[in-house]
RNA sequence: GCGGACGUGGCGGAACUGGUAUACGCAACAGACUUAAAAUCUGUCGCCCGUAAGGGAUUGAGGGUUCAAAUCCCUCCGUCCGCACCA
């Protein structure tokens, strides 16, 4: 008997498929049915971790389980090169970041085909190469021609550490999502893309997304935050008014224009234009205004801060009623980013609009009645009703119900002009602009005659200057004169190069149509081909990417629709998605609080110590594999002694992909003894025994038991795959392998099941450890290699058993067990039951009342 | 505050459409082999009572629907995730 050495065997076979191109994507259609897997592109941060691998390994299992099934599998794989990571390097250690950036690829690379991944490797692309980049700097003006691009001044998160802007999305808790600094306002000219035109279809699109998880659907809906209702203006009281702000009244968005007759005052964002204006003359106001902008930002600071405002002295009249003043005020609850950046104060039917007006002493009348409750007993104290009911004190509005109330104050406001039907979103344009040397550069001239100006077709790629430092802090493109002074194309006046660079999240929404044709040099890619494969149907990665990378992948791929290059009437890239859970590992700190690397500790006298110094260890919380928290086990020292097989099944065991699993020294030896045991299992047996396909079994006579565990296993592993249970996928092996070692085929039939048994193991382990697979067909005398075996189909007639084993309770109570043949009519299941000699004594004394009887599951007797 | 998910042995988890709860793995324990250890193999293994046969309670807590509930409904508790004054 011999170990199975996965340090010889893996290498081999992976040779092996690589000369025979297994891996490779069909360059052109066939009659096979096209399957397209795409995990997320990593960031060539470094190396990869065992932690990492989960992802992969994932897709892996669709990638070779679709093949197997017949599918022409395109799984290909690159590299969101671009980003801050590598400046950083670059600062730290004077490295160039291209440098920095390829090497990491090469290393990380070479771990990915160690792990014996599927890839297609011919169509590996990096997005920090120029043969990328251009073609997003193409599809750029395509948007910019297709209106899809602006350029304003904007209010901006700047990140004070990182030197650049952020976009909302980026902004956690009012902080830089990688800097964690505090993050400032400032103003500037930015570059944005008008995701909000397509937040309609976006949000609408959704709802065909039917193999995304409910979450991330809702997370989308959310962030998107369509709400319907009404733009409604209030004219100045005071004509001198409208004149002074050059418009006729204040306009404000409200979801519930049914309110409108318990309208109390009107409040400006801090911020609002006329706030802003009023605050030149009125120093009072101004420093409210001041006021507002300090404050902090982050949840719990807006969560405490009271409600304050300021009365504007500016009067404005209600729609319905020419003699009835309003005051506005400006009020710190109030965002100038939401709808019209004002609103009317309603404070009967709103909460914060009650606090506002009890402080400031303001009118509180109801004007929705709630269901079962009269007039003269409903009023409103501290807390304010926000539910539907039926309008009162509404004059003409009276007694309608809510929806109709609405849809009657919006006729009305049409027809006095002073309102109509609105929808506004939650969801920004997305800012793109990056002060960033490590990225796209935006392909755009700046000519003091021509203004903006498009760097033409046949100019790109704008690449990016090999010669820069970062010895100073901001972008070194903007202080790279060679680079950025040019000539202006339209006039050819001296002009200079926009030196903002596109945010990174670009190169990551158009890569999956990139990877389906990469080869073109004239264009993105190839419409034909990336039709062909598009969309993608099943996409795997992080959860962390619900919202922003998605959602931006989303809108990318309607947009490179709309400028005619590729058709995809719905616009859809993802058809499936699957959110991964992560690899989590226990943390280890020295006495002195640093990390400590699951490598630098060991065991002594039942202690965990610092193997340098054998200072004590504490041991902190598991959490998921990180650099920063040293809680990481690198892949290639856990190939170099356990295998790629071993890491892939272990990332798949035990816990549902979409839950997080944790990383045990005990669960990668039980690994290691199971793939052990596996092999032992095939090597003892293959000389006995038929090679697989040679002998179908025992085709005459009863079947023998170990056929039907066989094709049982077929089922279950084919279902579990397919519903990405891929932890149940592997118990269902477990029990197979625990099954076929207590199984010794004695005569030919014996025999002949076997082979036909562990021929069918090969097959079902070939997805999860191919190498492992492809060393026991080998070993077993299969025809070729499994990975071109095909998937194996379960005889129907093998799943059916003759006899069922099936429960009798009484009063719901388990009391025994009879062997019924299956399909045993209801009487004589009844009357088996009956006969039980466990359920008999249980019966003693009772009188059966009623007796349930589901067919070959189970049977109830109801006595008393 | 709003929205969502989840809660099953010492641990990770399984359980089809309501139909034998605890599959599979880890850990633990006992034994075999061995001078010994490791490796390997065999067996035991959720809880309570009982030597055993057997019995009892049990899927966060409480209630309900049903012949039958981990699964459906209600209330509560707890954990996690997303959003954040969104008019």
């Amino acid at each position: 008997m011999s170990r199975y050495n996965p340090r010889e065997a893996e290498p081999k076979w992976q040779s092996i498929w690589a000369d025979q191109g297994v891996d490779r994507a069909g360059r052109e259609a066939s009659d096979r049915p096209k399957y397209y897997v795409l995990e997320m592109f990593p960031y060539p941060s470094g190396k990869i971790h065992v932690g990492h691998s989960r992802n992969y390994a994932m897709g892996d299992v669709v990638a070779r389980y679709k093949r197997a099934r017949g599918f022409d599998v395109l799984h290909p794989m690159g590299w969101d090169a671009f980003g801050l990571p590598a400046e950083n390097a670059a600062r730290e250690r004077q490295v160039h970041p291209r440098d920095w950036t390829l090497k990491n690829i090469e290393v990380m690379r070479g771990q990915l085909k160690r792990l014996g991944l599927s890839l297609d490797w011919d169509r590996e692309i990096a997005t920090c190469e120029p043969d990328y980049y251009k073609h997003q700097q193409a599809i750029f003006l395509k948007l910019m021609e297709k209106g899809l691009v602006e350029r304003r001044k904007a209010k901006v998160n700047w990140d004070p550490v990182d030197n650049t802007v952020l976009a909302n999305e980026q902004v956690i808790d009012g902080k830089g999502w990688r800097s964690g600094a505090p993050v400032v306002q400032r103003e500037l000219d930015q570059w944005f893309l008008k995701i909000t035109d397509y937040a309609d279809s976006l949000l609408d699109g959704l709802e065909t997304l039917d193999r995304w998880p409910e979450k991330v659907r809702l997370m989308q809906a959310n962030w998107i935050g369509r709400s319907r209702g009404a733009h409604i203006t209030f004219p100045f009281a005071d004509p001198a008014d409208a004149e002074r702000f050059g418009m006729p009244g204040i306009t404000v968005f409200t979801t519930r224009p049914d309110t409108i007759f318990g309208a109390s005052f009107l409040a400006l964002a801090p911020d609002h234009a006329i706030t802003r204006e009023l605050g030149q003359d009125d120093p009072f106001v101004d420093s409210f205004t001041r006021d507002c902008a300090s404050a902090g930002t982050s949840e719990e600071e807006i969560e405490k801060a009271p409600k304050k405002g300021v009365d504007l002295g500016v009067k404005v009249l209600h729609p319905f009623d020419k003699k009835w003043k309003i005051p506005v005020w400006s009020a710190n609850f109030v965002l100038s980013t939401y709808g019209t950046g004002a609103i009317f104060g309603s404070p009967a039917g709103d909460q914060r609009d009650l606090d506002f007006a009890r402080k400031y002493d303001l009118d509180v009348t109801p004007v929705v009645l709630p269901p079962n409750t009269d007039a003269a007993s409903h009023s409103i104290d501290t807390e304010a009703y926000t539910g539907p009911g039926t309008i009162y004190n509404s004059r003409f509005l009276d007694g309608l119900a809510t929806d109709e109330a609405i849809e009657r104050c919006i006729t009305e406001l049409e027809k006095v002009n002073l309102g109509q039907g609105a929808t506004t979103y939650r969801l920004r344009d997305w800012l793109v602009s990056r002060q960033r040397y490590w990225g796209c550069p935006i392909p755009v001239i700046h000519c003091g005659t021509c203004g903006v100006v498009p760097v033409p077709d046949t100019a790109l790629p704008v690449e990016l200057p090999r010669d820069v430092t970062f010895d100073t802090p901001g972008n070194p493109l903007d202080r790279h004169e060679g680079w950025r002074n040019v000539d202006c194309p339209e006039c050819g006046a001296p002009a200079r190069r926009e030196t903002d660079t596109l945010d990174t999240f670009v190169c990551s929404s158009w890569y999956f149509l990139r990877f389906a044709s990469p080869w073109p040099e004239d264009k993105p890619f190839d419409a034909d081909e990336a039709r062909r494969w598009m969309p993608v149907d099943q996409y795997v990665g992080g959860i962390e990417h619900a919202i922003l990378h998605l959602l931006y992948a989303r809108f990318f791929t309607r947009a490179i629709r709309d400028c005619g290059l590729i058709d995809l009437p719905d616009g859809e890239p993802f058809a499936g998605l699957f959110t991964q859970g992560m690899v989590t590992h226990e943390t280890y700190r020295s006495e002195d609080g640093r990390w400590l690397a699951p490598t630098e500790i060991e065991e002594r006298d039942g202690k965990l110590v610092e193997i340098e110094g054998g200072r004590p260890v504490t041991v902190g919380a598991i959490e998921k594999m990180s650099k920063s928290k040293k809680n990481v086990v690198d892949l290639d020292d856990f190939i170099d002694t356990y295998g790629a097989d071993a890491a892939r099944w272990f990332v798949l065991s035990d816990s549902p992909p979409e839950r997080d699993v944790e990383y045990t020294d005990g669960g990668v030896d039980g690994v290691w003894r199971f793939i052990q045991r596996l092999w032992s299992l095939v090597d003892e047996r293959a000389d006995e025994i038929p090679a697989p396909g040679k002998a179908a079994g025992n085709a005459e006579g009863e079947p023998l038991e170990i056929r039907r565990v066989a094709h049982r296993a077929i089922r279950d592993v084919t279902e579990a795959i397919e519903s990405f249970r891929f932890n149940t996928a592997v118990a269902k092996i477990h029990d197979f392998v625990n099954a076929l070692r207590k199984f010794r085929g004695g005569d030919d039939a014996g025999k002949a099941a076997e082979a036909e048994a562990l021929g069918i193991l090969a097959q079902l382990i070939s997805p999860f450890m191919p190498h492992l697979a492809e060393a026991c067909w080998e070993r077993l005398g299969g025809d070729g290699m499994v990975v071109s075996a095909g998937w194996p189909e379960a005889d129907p007639s093998l799943l059916v058993d003759n006899t069922v084993t099936i429960a009798v309770q009484v009063n719901g109570k388990r009391r025994g067990e009879i062997e019924l043949a299956k399909g045993t009519a209801k009487d004589d299941a009844e009357a088996a039951a009956l006969a039980d000699p466990g359920v008999a004594r249980s019966l003693e004394g009772l009188t059966v009342r009623k007796v349930i009887v589901v067919p070959d599951r189970i049977v109830n007797i109801v006595a008393g």
